[in-house]
DNA sequence: TGAATATAGTAAGCATGATTATTAGAGCGG
DNA sequence: CCGCTCTAATAATCATGCTTACTATATTCA
């Protein structure tokens, strides 16, 4: 076999984001975009650096990310009263009702990916990479108990 | 858990690039334009089609980075004498050296992500990303098996 | 042979992700 | 209160990856 790990997992990621892509493309959102509006329905208000960490990603990759999904009037920023540096980020209906349009693409590409997987398998690929996460997460270990 | 693999596989893959980037900034080598030497010492003279192909990403993408890699002098493309189309990469002298110096940073960044995980799990886990692999390729199932 | 089709590579333009640096505001210690 | 430090967000710049469109060359078939 001879495969290499990040080799595979870069592939396995980028073609999830691909498949994820051509079904969604008609409505104009990337998987990223997804991930985001996602994360606002089930944390509205939260504050970017908030995503990022949640995310996995720096803070100007959310910012971008904002942007855009402000632009396609999809989220809006609303002042933090307590931070005036922060901004807090909520769904617009807009963007509430895509998240609803959005969610069986995401089902369709997961079924697609894991098709002849058992249940046993899919807990046990899930369970491997998330500790593979938590190995390579900046955030100490100590934190990673905090946050359950 | 209820834990989302998309989002899980990309995040991994995201860090686990970020780790090796990290690893290898003094050289001045990407994890991408790394896994590029290192097929090329395995297939030298693959034309770009070959190596989009291995790699599981479009030709532009794999054109742009030899652009990339040729000014940095790592790598050369040389006429093919069967077809006027093609380049065939090779790599020069000095990007030869360079995947010999890489290996350590490739190997050390795969032991940071998969520590604590034993040869079963580790196995296990390979195997189920190609699985998923070859649910999301764009090759069929007959291609596959000839590719073995 | 000559037209239709297919393939190898590239260009333009966009989104995602990073690093580094900057701005504005928060928060703390003296 | 004032300065030092930390933090939230952003700007600039680069690499990777995509789609769409194009050029040049091969190949196939009538």
């Amino acid at each position: 076999m001879e495969e290499n790990l990040g080799t595979l997992l870069g592939q396995v990621a980028r073609m999830l984001r691909r498949s994820f892509d051509e079904r969604a493309r008609d409505i104009g959102v990337t998987r990223p975009q997804w991930q985001v509006l996602s994360l606002l329905r089930i944390n509205p208000g939260s504050n970017q650096g908030a995503l990022a960490e949640m995310l996995e990603v720096e803070p100007i990759t959310v910012a971008r990310m904002i942007d855009r999904l402000q632009d396609a009037c999809l989220v809006e920023r609303r002042a933090d009263p307590a931070d005036r540096r922060a901004w807090r980020v909520h769904l617009t209906a807009k963007g509430d009702g895509l998240v609803d349009k959005l969610m069986p693409f995401g089902q369709a590409t997961l079924e697609a990916a894991l098709e002849g997987l058992d249940e046993d398998e899919r807990a046990q690929l899930i369970g491997a990479l998330a500790r593979v996460r938590n190995n390579l997460s900046r955030r100490t270990p100590v934190e990673m108990v905090a946050h359950g």
